[in-house]
Formats: structure tokens, sequence, C-alpha cells
DNA sequence: CTGAAAGCGCTTACAG
DNA sequence: CTGAAAGCGCTTACAG
């Protein structure tokens, strides 16, 4: 293994000063930085994470704990983190969501990590009172309950909601229904679903519209149980707040012969991948993994370098109109 | 922080000894051991990794280099290495396929992971040469052209057509028609896709039946582009090796008012997951992404302990029949 | 069965 | 602008 004193020796200074010049700590002469620069890239020279870690107490790592479930937006969220934290020179750290607790503070622990990021927070996460305690930079990409003392940043759901509404408002229609997330996601008391069912109940009462919503199952079952229950209202739109069930609710307006958007206007929250994949372009209100991802990291950085007041991020959302919602038949 | 030190004075024994209690490298009475684990939990600490790291040589971190784009296929297998190399005490680092053989080379020089699995290798991986060079322990999940002197698992993409084949042969298709993954899969050489696509064609042949193969982009003008072809020759099935593509697929044939399995068969390769979703659960063959992952973690773990030679697994397919697929109409 | 000590490869005050 | 040296927290021969 090439070590500093390797290149210390090939470019005939100190090893203190190949720290130097790598980390721009202190002022170099331009020729020392020349010489050093180039035993360097000679000799291949990789700093010993472990080492520069021991001795400086700084790991350049991120640790991200995401719920590896199949969902596309998952996917996003833990691309738009890796990318940024490439962007800031850091390396990412995956954990699990069902490493739990524990796995949160080991990382900390054991100096494996600076930073945690994580996604999925729950309205009472059992793992808020570790993170608070663990006294390390931490961001949330989700909203807890109640103000934790810990950074978040979430997109604004009740708004989104609110934008859907207005929007559907907008082109005179008087009944709506949603369909929602999965049961199970209300079951485990993820907040965007209950802001966003509260924006739309809300403004769709505010509008003095009729309104339904229904969680549903992304099975093909489910949806035609949700529908089956939403379509009773007779509603000339539907907001639909379930990725995996997108495609599936389609296909089943589809099959009942109902055609988007001429009998049914449909407004979708979701990737915008997902929204210009079908045959019909959706008006949507995106979830802005990326941004939210590079945000998260750069919160989290400004937490490592400087302390920082814990602060509450919400982004406002953007309703993108396309082909799938027009006026009310 | 809490350092070895300070659980050997709480245990009255030396650091080295609580060293030994933790790795078992040598025999501890079992009074010392009871102590000194005591002192463990009750002063909760946690090695520093990086010390560790540079004591040993070992990290204890795997390095995943995976396709962050939206697919669940690549989840699947993200979440099977993740949650494999929990269960052998490693932790993961994530890298993008897009940081190339650079970072790849930085994260084994500067001793951040002790090896590598990489996802979607492609036919001829620029990545491979460096790969090699590393002489360090590497598992590729996919197929490279060539026998590269690493170690790789896989599907194997080729008898995996040839079961869709003979599944419809025995149903008695005589013309079929495939799918096949987006055009820029091909243009990036996913081994994969020819093997498949070859393995269909020649089975097809030997079969005596008709056989029309297209690539299928994943939206929706794309799919109808590709069913406007395949359809020409009248088949009685399709395949479908394009997760992607096939909730378009499914309802663009409804759409043309061909019901599956009545007037046409659909058999799939897709994760488990995508098949039952629909209103018709699919028949498929499924990608072992979780058995992979495993698999790819188990063989890296076992170069890192002790020196193997390179090996190509290639994992047999295994054909679920549902009710996507029937007799020729 | 246990301890004392060298050494892993860095960073960073301290000194000039 | 640069160097010599202590120290970060472990592991592992060496010794008994």
């Amino acid at each position: 293994m090439v070590t500093i004193i390797d290149v210390a020796r090939a470019a005939g200074v100190a090893p203190s000063t190949v720290s130097y010049v790598l980390s721009g700590k202190r002022s170099i002469s331009p020729q020392t930085r020349r010489v050093v620069e180039q035993s360097i890239r000679k000799l291949g020279y990789h700093p010993h994470a472990g080492a520069r870690s021991l001795a400086s107490s700084r790991t350049n790592v991120l640790a991200l704990v995401a719920p590896l479930r199949e969902d596309l937006t998952v996917m996003d969220f833990v691309a738009a983190v890796a990318s940024a934290a490439r962007d800031h020179d850091q390396d990412l750290l995956l954990l699990t969501k069902d490493e739990g607790p524990t796995a949160l503070r080991r990382v900390i622990s054991s100096a494996l990590a600076d930073a945690l990021i994580v996604l999925d927070v729950e309205a009472a996460d059992t793992r808020l009172p570790t993170l608070l305690s663990l006294g390390r930079p931490v961001v949330l990409i989700g909203t807890p309950s109640q103000p934790t003392g810990l950074t978040s940043v979430d997109l604004d759901h009740a708004a989104a909601a609110e934008r859907c509404v207005e929007h559907l408002a907008d082109l005179g229609h008087r009944s709506i229904g949603m369909v929602g997330p999965a049961p199970a996601v209300y079951q485990r008391g993820v907040n965007s679903a209950f802001q966003f069912l509260r924006g739309l109940t809300d403004s769709a009462q505010a509008n003095g519209m009729l309104f339904r919503a229904r969680p549903c199952g992304h099975n093909y079952d489910a949806v035609r149980d949700c529908l089956d229950a939403l379509l009773r209202l007779e509603p000339t739109a539907l907001v639909v707040h379930n990725e995996s069930a997108l495609p599936i609710v389609l296909a089943e307006l589809h099959r009942r012969g109902l055609r988007v958007p001429v009998d049914m206007s449909v407004v979708a929250v979701c990737s915008d991948t997902a929204a210009t994949t079908g045959a019909v372009p959706l008006t949507t209100v995106s979830i802005p993994a990326a941004e939210l991802g590079t945000l998260a990291v750069e919160m989290v950085i400004r937490q490592i370098t400087g302390a920082m007041p814990p602060e509450t991020l919400l982004l406002p959302p953007q309703l993108t109109p396309r082909a799938s919602t027009a006026s009310r038949p």
C-alpha cells in the first residue's frame, strides 16, 4: 500500500506537508504543491480512510437510512442522495430501515459515518429519541408529527393536496374521489399521508365539493374495491396518491369504459417518470425527490461543518397540468 | 467517546484482553469474558471502525456498485445485498454506476471497503480491467461476454428463454412475439438481453415456431409501435422481457380487445411483485434477485476470508405458471 | 489464560 | 512556508 510517507519521500518533503497539500489547511508554495501533486499521481496515492478518520475524527461518510421496498420513489431518493453526496466528496453508507435504532447508534458510535439522513420518517417514529440522543448531524426526509429538535425536509403535502383541488375546481369539477395510499401506510403512521388527506378534505370542503377518500392496496382486487366505493359518489375527477396503484387504477378505469380525461379527470402524486409513461400523460403534483435529496445532503453537511439550529423545510408543491385533466363533462 | 481503554479499566483487564473478547481470537476465561462483556454493555462501547481498520487492515465494509435508475429489479438487488451483508456483519457502502472505474479504485485503495459487488455488468464493461487489477475480492452480478478472471453470478438467461418457449410449446402455441428490453439496453451491451434473445430464437426455431422479437421502450408510443410490429405475425403468445413496459403492454393489449389469456398468452420475465399486481396474475420466469444478492455476498465473503478461484455461477430459471397463459385459442 | 508494547497511516498543534 | 513529533484507538505478534 502507498502511504503518505512514500509520497513525502518521493517529493522530498515531510509527510505533514503532503497532508497539508491534500487538505489545503495551510498555504503551500507553488513548487512544493506541484511536486507533491505529481508524486501523488505517479504513485497512485489514496489516503487511508481509517487512519484519516482516526486522526481527524471525520469520516467524510454519510449514512443513509432507507426503506428498501419496491418503490420507485425510494429509488429516486436514494439516487438523489447518492449523487448529492458525491458532489460534496462524501461517501454513502447504506442502512436499511428495518435495522432499527441500534444500527443508527452503532454507525455513529463506531465512527463509520459523520451524519445520518433518514428516509421514510413516521409520525411517532421510534428512532426519533435515538436520533436526537446521538448529538450528531441528522436530517430527516419526511415529517414527524411534532417538532423533534431534528432538522427535516419534505414536500408540503397539505399544500400539494390543495393544489390538486384548486386545479380541479378551476376545471369545474364538483365531486372528486381520492385513491389513497395502502392501509399499511396509514397504519405505519406516515405523516404525509395524513397531511395530504387532511389538505384534500379541507380544501374540497372549502370549495364546496363532494369528496370521498379510500386507502388502496396496490393489487388488482384492492383497486377494484376502492373504485367501486369511490364511484358511488359519481365523481368526475380522481386524485391518486398511490404511485404503485396508479397503473392499475388507469387500467381499471379503462376496463370500466371511463375515458381519461373525457369521462374522468385524474391527478396523480408521483414521479415524473410514472406520469409520462402511460397512454395519457398525467397531470401531477410530483414528489421532488431529487430536490429533497440534494437539500438533505446540503443541510446535513452544513450541520457537520458548523452547528446549525434544527429547522423544518417544506417545499411548495408544483402541479404540472398534462392530458389527464379536463373540464367537467 | 468510549474507548477500549475505558472498557479495560472498568473491567480491570488489559486493552488487548478486551480486544480478544471481542474478536474471539484467543480463549478467555469465563469470568474475564463476563466482566468484560458487562463493561462493554454498561459503557455502550463500540470499537472505532477507523482504528480497527488501520490496525487490522479489514474494514468489514462491502461496497455495492449499483445503477440507480428507476427500476424495481435494481431495488430488489440492493435490498437483497443489504440484508445479506448485515447477516454477515458487514456494512454496505453504496456507489453509483456512473462513478466509473476511478471510484472503484479509490474505495479499495483508501481502504473504505474490503470488497466489491458490482451490479449491471455489461458485455464489454470498461470497469472490468480496473476491477481485475485491484486484486481484491469482487463479485459481479451479471455476465460479461468472456471469462474475465472475476467471479460472477447471474440467472441463466438463455435457459430462462428456453423455459418460456417450452411452456408455450406445451400449450400448443405456434407463433410467438417477444417484447424486448429498451433499445438502450442492447446498445449498452447488457449481455443478459442478448442471451435471452438468443435462447428464445434458438428454441423457437427448434420447436418449429414462428418468432419475432422487438426491443421496446417503456412509454406508450414505443409499446404501441412494438405491438404493431409483433402482431403482424399473428402470434398467440407474447414473451415480455421488459418489466417497465409490462403494465403498458397489458393495458395496450386490453385496448386492442385482446384478452389475456383467451386471445393472447403472456409470459413475463420480472419480479414476483410485478407478476401478481395486475388483474391477471402473470406466468413468469422471475429474476431471483434475493437469491443472487445473497449468493454474491456469500461468495465475496468467502473470497475475503480465503483466496478463491474465480467462478461463474448461473442459476437455473424457475417458471411459475399463473393465469396469463393458456392453450392456443 | 493474560499483559505490555509496537505499529497501523494519518492530522494537527507546536516550533521555527 | 515547512518539519518533527505526539497522538488518534485499535490489533497482534511477543512474552510469560
